[in-house]
DNA sequence: CTATTCCTTTGACATAAATCAAAAACTAAA
DNA sequence: TTTAGTTTTTGATTTATGTCAAAGGAATAG
């Protein structure tokens, strides 16, 4: 999904202030395997997926990669509170698939909350989507069997769920990959 | 905490617009057990809570009640997603505790976040930071140990874990009773 | 095209936490 | 204070999922 239609899909804005706004994203391509962050960096760029795979991961003691959430066409990816809150990030970002994204930097993105107030509008809906999103898996995740939390994983991302490796997958819904390959037969 | 205080605490309003967004809001007392939600209905109120605790929960299927989260002092109390997008709320919503409330209507709500700018970012980032206590709670869920979650809980929520009931908690954090008895001791 | 590396599947076994059941310890009411 | 109700603790057993190990398939680079 393009970045225009999805700003105008959530706020009506006119075709200045789409300009403006758009005027302050670059466009980028990133090649498979990119790491756009990593662990503990403080996230100063906000992109948007137009196409293409992205996941944020972290690292566990023991050294294992363990995916946080995937982002797909259409949507925002960062570090959020690293990004919104200028903290160390607890989290790597990848692309995981050839993918063209819009970048725009912490400060730009700043003057538009304060230039705009349909931009803090905008900014205020999309983060209550997101924490919609993440409250959804976590039910999934805390009363669900394994079984189950896979289904959910197939409705939350259905162009997804078969695009990406299957470790990925088995430890964004907290489980091994052992598992997951035992659920999916 | 006092409402005008966390309401400036984020965002610097001045005395004419403090005065203005308090006006919208009413103060309320609830004792220990009411229900301010049922699951099913929409929920078209804000809580802040002054003083007191609630808490939302839902039911799952074999009956059993499920905590979703713990809303202390100085906290805005809802179903999030119910409220916002005015669907049918997945949650109760209980006053555990005696309490002091400040409520609002969804109506003078939108009214107050487009008549200020000010009010749509303080919004914006009071969602953030849920945001980011949700992750927090998911992180502690799916890779910790139970007692480590209980760890979390008594870090998340200091002032709360040691006044509500154990079997409370025990759903909050995906266990049975039985293993929170058995980690507190 | 072939070799190396990575990813997925399968099997055997271990374990944290759930379930079931009942006793003990609080709380609140009469 | 006694009674009834609720909440918490303790014990015995079960189970879903994890861990460890190895083999089979796919993908990627040279």
């Amino acid at each position: 999904m393009n970045i225009s239609d999805f700003l105008t899909s959530i706020v009506p804005f006119d075709s200045a202030e789409l300009g403006d706004i758009l005027s302050c994203f670059e466009k980028k391509k990133f090649s498979k395997n990119t790491m756009l962050i990593e662990q503990g960096e403080i996230c100063k760029t906000l992109y948007f997926i137009e196409s293409g795979i992205g996941r944020s991961y972290f690292l566990k003691k023991d050294g294992k990669e363990v995916t946080q959430w995937f982002f797909g066409s259409g949507k925002f990816m960062s570090s959020v509170d690293s990004f919104f809150q200028q903290t160390p990030s607890l989290y790597y970002l990848e692309i995981i698939e050839d993918s063209v994204v819009y970048s725009i930097s912490k400060s730009k993105m700043d003057e538009l909350f304060s230039k705009y107030h349909k931009m803090e509008h905008f900014g205020r809906q999309v983060s209550i989507e997101m924490l919609t999103k993440v409250v959804n898996k976590l039910n999934a995740i805390q009363f669900q069997t394994a079984k189950e939390r896979y289904e959910y994983m197939l409705e939350e991302f259905p162009d997804i769920s078969h695009r990406v490796a299957l470790g990925h997958i088995a430890s964004y819904l907290g489980m091994t990959q052992e598992t997951l390959s035992r659920i999916r037969r």
